[in-house]
DNA sequence: TTTATATATCGTTATATTGCAATATAACAA
DNA sequence: TTGTTATATTGCAATATAACGATATATAAA
């Protein structure tokens, strides 16, 4: 197969899913962490800084987009990118809750 | 080709995205789920709670174990799951850098 | 020992993803 | 208008993933 069975789990723990297989590329953790780096979010030159084609990075940078991890503005012939923060934050969350979760029911085993 | 190039990218990028990308798939994060919400954390009848054949959830715990997301003891004939802490930690701290970053450069084109 | 139960692995098929060249689109410049 | 630059989309080949039946392994029970 290939396709997962998203049909038969719950609406959140797909949504919850999809951000995190976005961000499930070393690529696409790189275009995040050069977007932060830069004082400026005009990110045309993100091609000149990844080893992949000028293709090969806007399909990456759609997938973000897609998954509301970054938005895109058009400025003049360019586009401008930067992170959506509450995708983020909302992640974070999650994790967090995991770490509590965690912590409350510790029986030993492992 | 689908492979990835990860040669390319740093040792840590290709380790962050090796973790997300194991979170990124709705069976992956239910098996959190379960794992979280039992008191014990003996976990054999994830296949009963899942809509996947016994292979599969066992396929998909192999990849939380590789991504140290979660650990496994034998404990008689069945295994113990629980979270490994220290790595969803981890990402949520690199989250929080992220958080950070963006907060710092905010430069109002988005 | 034999049998039952629990989990892991193998082999296969269907589908998804990665990456790129080629091409399309869109905005500015001349 | 035509040309130039920036980004997106399309189409394709190579590889990876998801899912499962069959089988292997490993421990407990009889």
């Amino acid at each position: 197969m290939g396709a997962s069975k998203s049909d038969f789990f719950t609406q959140q723990q797909n949504q919850i899913a999809e951000i995190f297989k976005a961000l499930g590329h070393p690529a696409r953790i790189a275009i995040i962490e050069h977007i932060l780096s830069m004082n400026s979010c005009i990110c045309g030159d993100l091609v000149e800084v990844l080893p992949l084609s000028q293709a090969t990075v806007s399909q990456h940078l759609r997938e973000l987009k897609n998954a509301h991890i970054i938005q895109g503005t058009i400025e003049g012939k360019g586009v401008c990118y930067c992170m959506n923060e509450e995708t983020i934050k909302q992640i974070k969350s999650i994790l967090e809750i995991y770490i509590e979760s965690s912590e409350k029911k510790n029986t030993g085993c492992c």
